[in-house]
DNA sequence: AGCACGCCGACT
DNA sequence: GTCGGCGTGCTC
């Protein structure tokens, strides 16, 4: 990696430094670490007036500026490099998605690392009771209560407590000090680093489950490639044991010394997931969850990049987690769209696993239930291996979806009359039921029935939501809120009424119309109290009869055995959506939903309430299920020169001056064109149009859509872009980015 | 992004 | 008379 074969004769330093700035920059080369200066250390650097952690990138002899310029680094914060394969992949990751070195670096570094802490040599600091501690009297600490109660909360740790969790009970650092001079307690330091040898423990905690033909097929073309870049798309439905497939990988990657990185989707790392790991694997599992501390983030960053933990689990942003000796990179849920992040560094976690299992040469494995078209299209090319799990553990097929007509029939609380009827067999029958709404709060929004007026948001072209609990006006689209009005602000007319339905009150109208059985609603709202949604499925998981209500937390991954009837109360939200990908991900989530039901001794209904009972994607998905109608999509999308047959970059503008974006995207569409028209990129510029919801949190967003056939030319024009739009003064004051292979045109 | 420099309004 | 508004310029 040593850009001189002379490293004495090393002395200027490329650095990726944090900042927007599409730059590296230059610094004189001060004391080297032992080991010489290679890229990957981190370096702390005077930039502007400050000083700031940036990553070397490259060591030189010379470089473009005249050394005399240059300011000297001031300080190297490692011994040795950060790991090389995460280094390798924040390159390609800048580089794919266009976005600034140093603040790919930066982003994809713990918390603590980015400060300039070190990796090395950190301890954990703990205090115990000493011998006279034990022994003390209370008399002693008599003026000193909260001593007192340090002491005796510490006493109910005899293998010592934590600096960190001393302080997290509210009590100071001067306590422990006061305590210790007084020689009660004493402090231990103990190597974070230190423990867990993983080849000594037992691999598995608990037998492995035997597997159906179809799992033994799938997991034996998995052990055929275990040492080669081998895409797989596990392409199961509901139920039909696709994370024991998973389970089964990693123990052949395990045995060999081998590491196992696994993404979940956001809200799929559940305890009851991680607790299905822990249980079979006996090995150290590094779960990566937005509930760890800086210090426990960076002790798993550590232990996964020191080979340390054989098996790491996490979100999107966990596949930066550096692996000493990677195995295998499984996605579950695949066609998730939180493995895409939505702003900033637009990557999108599923696709740098593929470019990563590539660099590794280790097996891929993309599983899901309803695949994105995207992976349903590699697999019909050949790209990756089409691994189907058909049957279910249980016997019964799964659910058709059944369509209900909501045209010309009352509704109460969003629901029509046979489906209340449904719902009140099922709970008689002694079942549980699930209604699927995907709109929290109690209306989508409030009304006056004397002049029309709608409740809507100041900072965005979108209604404001009426919530009961609490009340009030909220706006989903950005974080305003409001009073709820007693008269409406137009006309003064108290006749202000709520239109439409939301979970709220959907489940008052079920507790109202069902007073025997208990309603559990289930949304960000009433989740927002940490374990609230585990003890409220654990409640569920019981098996008394009961309705739940909620959104899409409710529809992914979480097992509900008893459930027998799952409701939707609207399925039409996406079907006549502007979004190319809106019809996509509308079915995926509907086919999810209906995944909930029948899962144990009874098979399920699902009844889908529509107002479009005739649309022919509707008719499809029901009759002849998700993958039948993906392969339609795939041929609409073929026939629109949509991806995945096409490639695309949306540039986005926003700013809340209204000019500032217009003029800045005409002339960025007018400049591209230009550009475009001498070359034969067959690249295509389209806009600039407004965005979906073009004013929204305080600012007019505006779009220009770059289309290609090869990637390579779709990312020749959009660096063109940016260098442009980098070199425009205009561009300054309009907040911009490039976001390739975007999700939603939103 | 930060952070400083630099010129124009309502306050001690 | 100052504190502070955010335009604009720079970062090896």
């Amino acid at each position: 990696m040593h850009d001189s074969p002379t490293p004495g004769a090393i002395r200027v330093l490329r650095v990726a430094v944090p900042t927007p700035l599409r730059r590296l920059f230059d610094y004189r080369a001060t004391a080297p670490p032992a080991a010489g200066w290679q890229p990957g250390l981190r370096v702390r650097v005077p930039f502007g007036r400050r000083q700031v952690v940036g990553v070397v990138v490259a060591c030189r002899e010379q470089g473009e500026r005249p050394f005399g310029e240059l300011k000297p680094v001031a300080e190297c914060l490692d011994e040795t490099p950060l790991p090389a394969d995460w280094l390798w992949l924040c390159h390609f990751t800048a580089r794919y998605y266009q976005h600034p070195l140093g603040d790919t670096l930066h982003q994809a570094l713990p918390v603590l690392l980015r400060q300039g802490r070190p990796l090395a040599g950190r301890v954990r600091e703990q205090w115990l009771l000493t011998d006279s501690g034990r022994a003390a009297d209370t008399q002693r600490l008599k003026r000193a209560p909260r001593q007192a109660e340090l002491l005796a909360m510490l006493a109910q740790h005899p293998h010592g407590l934590a600096t960190q969790a001393v302080l997290a009970q509210g009590f100071t650092r001067e306590q422990l000090k006061a305590l210790d001079a007084k020689g009660l307690v004493t402090r231990r330091e103990t190597p974070r680093t230190a423990a867990a040898d993983p080849a000594a423990a037992h691999l598995l905690g608990e037998p492995a489950l035997p597997l159906n033909g179809e799992q033994a097929a799938a997991l034996s073309t998995l052990h055929a490639g275990l040492e080669t870049f081998h895409p797989c798309l596990l392409h199961g439905v509901t139920g039909s044991g696709k994370t024991e497939v998973y389970l089964q990988l990693i123990e052949a990657v395990v045995a060999r010394g081998r590491q196992a990185l696994v993404l979940v989707p956001e809200i799929g790392l559940t305890p009851q997931t991680l607790a299905r790991f822990r249980h079979r694997f006996q090995v150290p599992i590094v779960a990566l969850h937005s509930g760890l501390t800086d210090h426990e983030r960076l002790d798993a960053w550590e232990a996964a990049a020191s080979g340390r933990a054989p098996i790491v689990i996490g979100t999107r942003s966990a596949i930066f987690t550096p692996l000493a000796r990677p195995g295998a990179i499984i996605v579950d849920e695949e066609h998730d769209g939180s493995f895409k992040q939505q702003e900033g560094l637009r990557y999108h976690a599923r696709d740098l696993a593929v470019a990563r299992a590539q660099r590794h040469a280790v097996p891929l494995l993309l599983g899901s239930a309803t695949p994105s078209l995207e992976s349903l299209h590699h697999a019909s090319r050949g790209d990756y291996r089409h691994l189907r799990l058909t049957r279910r553990a249980t016997r019964h097929a799964p659910a058709r979806l059944e369509l209900v007509d909501m045209r010309g029939r009352p509704r109460q609380g969003g629901l029509v009359p046979p489906v209340l009827t449904a719902i009140g067999e099922t709970l008689a029958a002694g079942h549980q039921v699930l209604v699927f709404i995907n709109r929290r709060g109690f209306a989508p929004t409030l009304a006056c029935h004397a002049c029309g007026w709608l409740a809507e948001c100041d900072h965005c072209d979108a209604r404001l939501t009426l919530h009961r609990q609490p009340p009030l006006l909220a706006c989903h689209h950005c974080d305003s809120r409001r009073a709820l009005p007693d008269a409406c602000p137009a006309c003064g007319s108290a006749d202000l009424r709520p239109l439409g339905s939301g979970t709220e009150r959907t489940e008052e109208t079920l507790a109202a119309h069902f007073p025997e059985v208990p309603v559990h609603r289930i949304d960000r709202d009433s989740t927002r109290r940490r374990d609230a949604l585990e003890r409220m499925l654990a409640e569920v998981r019981r098996g008394e009869p009961c309705l739940l209500v909620g959104t899409q937390m409710l529809a992914k991954g979480h097992h509900l055995p008893h459930v027998a009837l799952v409701v939707v109360v609207n399925a039409d939200a996406g079907l006549y959506a502007s979004d190319f990908r809106a019809l996509e991900h509308s079915t995926q989530l509907l086919e999810q939903v209906a995944g909930r039901a029948g899962r144990a001794s009874h098979p399920g209904r699902v009844l889908v309430q529509t107002l479009h009972g005739d649309d022919p994607h509707l008719r499809m998905l029901a009759e002849y299920g998700y993958d039948a109608l993906a392969d339609q999509l795939l041929e609409e999308r073929r026939a629109a020169r949509l991806p995945p047959f096409r490639f695309l970059a949306l540039l986005r503008l926003e700013s809340p001056q209204e000019a500032a974006v217009t003029d800045l995207g005409r002339h960025a569409g007018e400049a591209l064109r230009a550009w475009l028209t001498d070359r034969e990129l067959n690249v295509d510029c389209l806009g600039p149009v407004p965005a979906p919801m073009e004013w929204r949190q305080g600012r007019y967003h505006l779009q220009l859509m770059l289309g290609a056939d090869k990637r390579s030319r779709l990312h020749e024009a959009g660096a063109w872009l940016v260098g442009w739009l980098e070199s425009n003064p205009a561009a300054r004051r309009v907040r911009w980015s490039l976001d390739i292979d975007p999700q939603t045109l939103a």
